[in-house]
DNA sequence: CGGCGCGGCTGGTATATACCAACTCGATTC
DNA sequence: GAATCGAGTTGGTATATACCAGCCGCGCCG
């Protein structure tokens, strides 16, 4: 319904007369079914988070097998046009939320500026032993002691994403005694002084594997965007590294670059 | 078999007694199959390239149905370890590429830096008028000529993603006349003086629509990435908009952020 | 009135089978 | 020797069916 979802149809391609034949060849019983749920939703016919029928249900009411619906309703799911929560049915997904991941705005921040409600909470923080990829990326020893804080973030009561955060003790100790609900960064500023300089921020798509899809409610294997953030000081140490695992039909990730100069040649 | 692959693999959730407990309940058969595949890809004993067995076959040797031989391909794709070529087998995805969409490096240079190949073909070049969608986003009339280019490029051999330029006419007149299968920030800058001054981006996960499939060789409905890149000119105007669209298991997108300044809140 | 249990509903996994469509590659033909 | 034809192979679509596992709500019981 809203702009972004309609950007892919818009697109107008090269060979045209490739698209027009493909409408007279026989279309599939799963995508016919697709276009048909894709239409309601773009043309707001049916409401985000509004619950589907019944897989059994749509089977029969368009006379096509179960498995076929299935087919369907994972390939909507892979549009981001709807989603699942284990054994408990099919949702039309809500808009995205655009995150800029190098702004200098922080997640609930950003949701809010959009009329959003956003949600924190904490799964866990505890400390542990640097594992061998925690001492390669936060730069210290195998086994040093790291602060390990798992939590869910939320946008309008969905949950949107799990992170794990790792931090070294020795940088900021006695930080699991502050509330960790809120901004990590805010905090790290305001009890140890620790100001980002700068951030290198990774991404790809993924699917969700068995942890991180529990703690969202959604059926592993699902597709997900997974967003790492390590953060560095005044003087380029790793303080802090994020993981972030996204639904990824929540998320419009949108930044804005400063432009190529003028000496330096592109592509 | 990259550090890349195994980031998902290393890391430690909250609760490992979660963890513990699953192995203890029966493992269905695709996740078996799909575990024995994904080890022997981690480890390198399947290199990248790699043609699996036809379905038929694994599904005698592993005595499952193929429709369970489906359904972990499938989600081996989604975790972007296999890719498939539309009736032609499933193969072993090679490394990602790692790109950087706000960098000063262009997309020949940033492959060839990573010692791997890239290549550029132009699908289509024409003038046409601009859509609602163009018009709005390139900010000129409904209708105005504008130049629209497809274009396919690949890494080592592969395609890797299709992008089609959205360019107005009345700001580039003739740019069709020069080889466009090069840097278009180069040939904007050395004929027309058109220099990029800021560049404002989007991505989100979807799934490839027929004609980007098609220009793949990848099935309809397989997982992609979204990108579109609205390119400002000195004075804030539009020159350029470039939508891509990549196979989801082909990137690795890399991003170095100023940090957050000392007066300004994060979250 | 509150907690517990059970049954029904939902999606999750799996079998067995069939036919279709596109690609491959070798053989045949001009 | 190059173009064409065709058979076989491969994935793509689809039917019909069965049982399992977790969620939910109703009703029973304390």
């Amino acid at each position: 319904m809203t702009e972004a979802w309609t950007i892919p149809q818009t697109i107008r391609w090269s060979i045209p007369d490739e698209t027009r034949k493909s409408w007279d060849r026989k279309i599939p019983y799963y995508m016919r079914f697709r276009d048909h749920f894709a239409a309601m939703i773009e043309t707001g016919a049916l409401a985000p988070g509004t619950r589907l029928p019944p897989e059994r249900a749509l089977a029969e009411d368009f006379s096509i097998t179960r498995v076929t619906v299935r087919q369907a309703l994972t390939r909507l799911e892979t549009e981001g046009l709807i989603f699942r929560e284990e054994r408990r049915g099919w949702f039309v997904s809500p808009p995205r939320v655009r995150y800029d991941p190098i702004a200098n705005t922080g997640f609930t921040e950003s949701i809010t500026e959009q009329g959003r409600v956003a949600g924190t909470t904490v799964l866990s923080k505890q400390q542990v032993a640097a594992s061998q990829w925690e001492s390669t990326h936060l730069g210290c020893a195998l086994g040093a002691p790291i602060y390990l804080i798992s939590r869910l973030r939320s946008v309008d009561g969905r949950a949107v994403l799990v992170e794990q955060i790792h931090i070294k003790v020795a940088r900021c100790p006695g930080l699991l005694d502050y509330p960790l609900d809120q901004s990590m960064t805010d905090l790290m500023a305001d009890k140890y002084g620790i100001i980002e300089h700068r951030a290198q921020i990774n991404m790809r798509p993924t699917a969700l594997s068995e942890i991180p899809a529990k703690a969202l409610g959604v059926t592993v294997g699902t597709p997900g965007l997974y967003l790492s953030r390590a953060i560095l000081d005044q003087s380029d140490q790793v303080v802090e590294i994020d993981q972030e695992f996204w639904r990824h039909d929540a998320i419009d990730i949108c930044v804005s670059a400063a432009g190529r100069h003028e000496s330096e040649s592109g592509d």
